[in-house]
DNA sequence: CTAGAAAGGTTTCATAATGAAACTCATTGC
DNA sequence: GCAATGAGTTTCATTATGAAACCTTTCTAG
């Protein structure tokens, strides 16, 4: 099998995006870490993944920038991986994900654990809106292409 | 190699969304799905993926209901491969992952496509917020699990 | 102080998933 | 009728993944 192509040079952000943390495992593990886990053996725990690929993940995704890993004064820890800013930065992704799951993928009345916030309680949503703040859908929305002679060969 | 485990009875709606999208290629396939396209070869061409591993995606993607075939009345091709409602309810995460792409994977002045309003050609953008409309960022929400006991053994 | 035990990895090996290319099979155009 | 095209399958080699065993530090108990 010849190594998937790269789309890190596609002009397409969704799917340098997708590069970045499209595979199977990194998405969940950013998701536990906005859970607020930071070891190894936490995750290992919490996923069931395998602890080579789980460490091969880490690295991969400390290497992108998304997780940091910092040396960890506390107790046995080696270290500790922790969200970056642009870590950080895929809360709307995982909420999106989330909203999608919550519509999608539950029975009617099947329990499932939900986004709320801190303070209040009430429930998060996520909306699609333009610039001067109107919700939009799809079907209002179009993918404006770079123009061919703007891109370098 | 043991099939992975499977996330569908998760109760973290991300979980089984991933579980659902998350592999390598069937976001992609959807991308390109709302960017219009509906044909076996038109997929193909436009991500270079293996036909067998396209075909079994589609598969797949119609099989969970995100994809629908119909049987295509124009033209030499076989079926068409059309977002349904629930796939089209993954907008939300397409956009999601396009403003993270273009906010940290690409270089300052670097060219890329944008999403913008069919009609007003504006800029669509996403925000995670509350249910009375105030923005709301990962520190500011938090995960509300099920209880244990309300789960099934 | 020393012998575990735990955390955090790495190595090894068998198996599953993937990609490329060749091969079907039905339509279409000429 | 016959080549060309679209849409898939099959086959085969290569990669990625998962499980389990194996290191290596760092704690903790005795």
């Amino acid at each position: 099998m010849v190594k998937r192509r790269s789309l890190v040079s596609d002009y397409c952000p969704s799917a340098r995006a997708l590069d970045a943390i499209g595979d199977w495992w990194s998405l969940l593990i950013v998701r536990d870490a906005f859970d607020g886990m930071t070891r190894f053996s936490e995750f290992q725990k919490s996923l069931g993944i395998a602890r080579n690929i789980l460490s091969e993940r880490l690295r991969t995704l400390t290497a992108r920038g998304i997780l940091e890993a910092v040396p960890a004064a506390t107790g046995r820890a080696r270290q500790e991986y922790r969200l970056t800013a642009k870590g950080r930065d895929l809360f709307p992704v995982m909420v999106a994900l989330r909203q999608w799951g919550e519509q999608h993928l539950f029975a009617p009345g099947e329990q499932h654990s939900s986004l709320i916030e801190r303070d209040s309680g009430r429930k998060v949503t996520l909306t699609v809106q333009t610039e001067d703040g109107r919700p939009i859908d799809a079907e209002g929305a179009m993918i404006l292409k770079v123009p061919e002679t703007e891109k370098q060969p």
